[in-house]
RNA sequence: GCUGAAGUGGUGGAACUGGUAGACACGCAGGACUUAAAAUCCUGUUCGCCCUAAAGCGAGUGCGGGUUCGAUUCCCGCCUUCAGUACCA
């Protein structure tokens, strides 16, 4: 029979989903292995064929690790909570729960006919129950706890209230707000219950605060900072604003440094650890106190150049800076009002596209420099941000070049400090070089003497001392929506307190409708009755889209009994298990899930709940598939309005023209099918069309995938066409998997014909399966381990396009040899089958091995003496120039070799009579004869 | 502006630690089979020159230099594209 994909990728997949070839046990002799894919939100959409790039490779790479002996846990699950199915609930009153259950529903199918091997035995869903009831037991561990920077790590908040009792407030070093108080044991005792709970919210890794927060009114919720993107929503693209808030924030940055060291650890993209480390944003510097004249405020900046303190000239602080109000003078008021004004008046977007333009005004008010006791003017500008540092600097025209725009706009000194500094009436000079000048203690000494005394003399006077400070700011958790886990906590004398731990899960309420109240609560404002023990207001807003998939990957180290046990995951599969071995997704969850899942992970840790600081050992970013598109182009006429005339693309010039995408369906190797285009919309029934060389050709363009574009193609029509296998092996073929690029079916063909020859190379001319038992040649077994080496090869170092190209190479030497050999077709089919699973299963069973045995087999051993060969053609140049190859028996000595060489009657001819200066040989290779 | 990645035929892309650039595939051209088409198979396909042909010569991996017997690969400078980030003191 010829090869019929479609029958043969039904049976395999119908046999492992019944015999569950897939299922994994928590115990083995094998050694574990853990790949891992980023899992999906479950969209209305379906999948399109950039979706499954990463599964596949993650499947490839799985199946290939199986074929190693390796025990391999594979799972697959859904991120069910999120905005999609809540704004359709808004739309249509469907409940989030069936929209999320029907499109699970369709993910499910599209996922099993590419033939993963996922255990979905361990599925998890993030909006399921089960699950979202230690999505908020977690919850409950980081409210219940501390960052103790002594230790540097989490601690239970009973260590500190114990602490509090005997010792008070003394020796805690903790990260908190900042504005926690200094008590006595005695104190503390004598304080009222809500009196201690509000002190002990400052502390706890979860905890309730006022404080500025990115709202979005057409989405009705706060976001975090990683979900806006240029001042608009990343879902929607709805403008974003600034407002205070009363919010849950996680305390990511006790975790800052720990995030940042971590980094060294782990086998990630150097991108992608470069993001993170510059949103961790971790700078050195020195915090700096400036007394204001005739007051009793202090101004305190943070700066990376203490050492430059001689060469501030003024203060800024940002507009939207306590102080502003207080320290303008009455002469002043009315300039410094107009410019809050006009500040608030720009918009986010167009502060941060308008970087040239130097604005500001002076309060009036002067400030001291602490170790100089000079004057310096306090101005307001909105080059300082508000939420960086202290919202306040030092201005050190000399060495930074917007103090220096500014100094030049409003006529401030520029003061050199280093003797090295250059042209600084032109321009800002940077450098640390030479000695300083113009700066008392520190004059005559380089960067690095100047620094430990400038510190020491700071904290002498109490005007200052050595600080780190972190561009990342604490996770806001709370989000004003409704398809989202609650949060277990309940109020009682406005002060948050968590359920008890038997009541887990929380449900998520049902409501009349998913919009805010008229009151402007939460859509969960509005469950009737929904108390706790019918007496206490529970919190209304429910934990973000990060919080489900911050630790999923644990609960699938759940086998389907084990979920039955009163834990996250069973400690032994925990221990077993460990962590991610392999993580593959897109780069865009780079400083949202990717961090928080990091924080979660090392919170778990210092609980000891888990064993490992990190979660993902190395992690692959897979490029996206863009879409393709293709356009007609219709003539206008003179008054430019279109005709029903449409021109191709080589023509198009010669016409005035519109360009209108088109269905890249009904277009082949940028063919257009006419037939099909006259049906595609109803105006075009009657089209016209002016042809080049008999075809219609179209324009084509890389553009994003979707809808509207009318470049989507959908994974269910490639299955359809051409099979499971020549998809997989299609996606992997397209190009380096780390990169991104656009989907072209053109070359598909090329990947079915593939598997066709490959079948075709265990059946004769009438399509009988035949193999013989013949001893393979040598040419047969070179073939053979070529592929078994250059498949080992490629799936560690993730190239998985070039070895596709290795299977036509070898598929087409053996085809040229005419090899039906059983010795030789049964150990490729092992090496192709983890990306052409369906069709290897079938041959393996055809040459009588037990049916779906393969998953499990022997991956071949790679035997380097096939390769070796008894006579070697030396590539041969002179002067470093290509010449000719030589053919010489390998059992010739390497000197032996040059001499055979040298002699050759075409290397004399080269060589002219002319005697080498130089043989260079490289590896017993004669490569180049130098005259 | 900063950071990172990348520029190779008509197209997608190979070339692993510096060693025959363009594997493999698409497309295109020609041929075989066929009444014909589809399918399949075979041949050619970086560019230029020369040539009846066999063969040969020259140039060539964004541009300009450098190191080297030898550079797509390493170094310096520049240009372009993509991605991330953006007044972070």
């Amino acid at each position: 029979m010829d090869y019929q994909f479609r029958d043969i990728e039904n049976k395999w997949q119908q046999f492992w989903a019944e015999k569950q070839t897939y299922k994994v046990d928590n115990t083995s002799e094998k050694p574990k292995y853990y790949v891992l894919d980023m899992f999906p939100y479950p969209s209305g959409a379906g999948l399109h064929v950039g979706h499954p790039l990463g599964y596949i490779a993650s499947d490839i790479f799985a199946r290939f690790k199986r074929l190693r002996g390796f025990n391999v846990l594979h799972p697959m699950g859904y991120d069910s909570f999120g905005l999609p199915a809540e704004q359709y609930a808004i739309q249509t009153g469907q409940h989030p729960a069936i929209t999320t259950v029907d499109n699970i529903a369709t993910y499910r199918r599209q996922l099993d006919q590419l033939g993963f091997s996922f255990d979905w035995g361990r599925e998890v869903r993030t909006s399921d129950p089960e699950y979202y009831k230690w999505t908020q037991w977690i919850f409950m561990q980081l409210f219940n706890s501390w960052y103790d920077m002594e230790a540097d790590k989490a601690q239970p908040i009973d260590l500190l209230v114990s602490h509090f009792q005997t010792n008070g407030s003394t020796g805690i070093s903790a990260v908190s707000d900042e504005d926690t108080q200094s008590f006595t044991a005695e104190e503390w005792n004598a304080m009222s219950e809500p009196d201690q709970q509000e002190e002990l919210l400052k502390y706890r890794l979860t905890f309730l605060k006022e404080s500025t927060v990115n709202w979005c009114a057409a989405l009705g919720t706060v976001l975090a900072n990683d979900e806006v993107k240029e001042g608009f929503s990343e879902r929607g693209g709805h403008p974003v604003e600034q407002k205070k808030m009363w919010q849950w924030s996680m305390r990511i940055t006790a975790y800052a440094d720990r995030l940042l060291k971590g980094l060294d650890t782990i086998d990630w993209p150097e991108p992608l650890k470069e993001m993170q480390r510059n949103w961790i944003g971790k700078s050195i510097g020195a915090s700096v106190k400036f007394q204001v004249e005739n007051s009793d405020k202090i101004i305190e900046v943070f700066t990376t150049r203490v050492d430059t303190i001689y060469g501030v000239s003024f203060l800024v602080i940002a507009p939207e800076h306590e102080f502003v109000t207080s320290l303008t003078t009455a002469e002043q008021k009315n300039e410094i009002e107009d410019y809050i004004i006009k500040t608030k008046k720009k918009s986010e977007l167009d502060r941060m596209a308008d970087t040239k333009t130097v604005s500001g005004a002076f309060t009036g008010t002067y400030a001291l420099n602490p170790l100089n006791g000079e004057k310096i003017p306090v101005w307001i500008a909105d080059y300082v941000l508000a939420g960086y540092g202290t919202g306040a600097v030092m201005a050190v025209p000399s060495g930074d070049q917007r103090d220096w725009l500014f100094a030049k706009q409003f006529n401030l000194p520029v003061i050199q400090i280093l003797d090295a500094q250059k042209d600084i009436e032109e321009t800002a000079d940077a450098t640390k070089e030479g000695k300083y000048i113009n700066s008392g203690i520190i004059n005559g000494l380089a960067y690095d003497e100047a620094l430990p005394v400038l510190i020491q003399k700071l904290e002498e006077l109490g005007a200052g001392k050595a600080k780190v400070q972190y561009r990342m700011r604490d996770a806001i958790f709370g989000r004003q929506r409704y398809w989202g886990e609650p949060v277990p906590v309940y109020f009682k004398d406005g002060l948050p307190y968590l359920i008890d731990e038997s009541e887990l899960p929380l449900l998520l309420p049902e409501v009349d409708k998913y919009l805010p109240t008229e009151a402007g609560d939460p859509p969960l404002g509005r469950a009737l009755g929904w108390k706790y023990k019918g007496e206490y207001a529970y919190e209304l807003s429910t934990m973000p889209g990060w919080a489900g998939s911050s630790w999923y990957w644990y609960r699938y180290m759940a086998s389907p009994d084990e979920r039955k046990e009163d834990v996250f995951a069973p400690k032994q599969a925990i221990d077993y298990w460990k962590d991610v071995d392999l993580y593959i997704g897109g780069s865009e969850h780079a400083t949202g899930h990717l961090l928080y899942s990091r924080f979660w992970n090392k919170f778990l840790k210092d609980l000891g709940h888990v064993n490992e600081e990190e979660p993902f050992k190395k992690l692959i970013n897979q490029g996206m598939i863009q879409g393709r598109s293709n356009f007609v182009y219709r003539i206008s006429d003179e008054e430019g309005r279109g005709t029903n005339t449409f021109v191709s693309h080589g023509l198009k010039d010669e016409y005035k023209t519109t360009a209108l995408h088109v269905d890249v369906n009904i277009v082949e190797n940028e063919v257009l099918d006419l037939e099909k285009f006259k049906s595609f919309r109803p105006e075009f029934a009657n089209a016209e069309f002016i042809l080049e060389s008999g075809k219609y050709l179209c324009g084509v363009e890389v553009e994003k995938m979707s809808k509207s574009k009318f470049n989507v193609v959908n994974p269910d029509d490639i299955v359809e066409r051409y099979g499971a296998d020549t998809l997989r092996l299609y996606e992997m073929f397209l190009g380096p998997l780390e990169q991104s690029k656009p989907w072209n079916t053109n070359g598909i063909e090329g990947v079915f014909k593939f598997l066709r020859k490959f079948w075709k190379l265990f059946h004769d001319d009438q399509f009988n399966f035949r193999v013989t038992d013949a001893e393979p040649t040598k040419a047969e077994l070179k073939s053979l381990h070529k592929i078994i080496r250059k498949v080992e090869e490629d799936i560690e170092r993730f190239s998985f396009n070039t070895s596709v190209s290795s299977f036509m190479i070898c598929v087409n030497e053996l085809t040229d040899l005419k090899c039906n050999k059983r010795a030789i077709l049964e150990e490729l089919v092992v090496v192709l089958a983890p990306y052409a699973p369906h069709i290897t299963e079938e041959l393996w069973q055809l040459l009588g091995h037990a049916e779906g045995s393969l998953s499990y087999a022997q991956f071949p051993t790679f035997v380097p003496e096939y390769l070796v060969e008894d006579e070697f053609a030396y590539p041969i140049s002179i002067n470093g120039k290509m010449r000719m190859n030589l053919t010489v028996s390998l059992s010739l000595e390497p000197a032996d070799v040059e001499k055979v060489v040298l002699e050759n009657p075409d290397v004399q001819k080269y060589l002219d009579g002319k005697t080498p200066k130089k043989v260079i040989v490289v590896k017993g290779r004669i490569v180049n004869i130098v005259v």
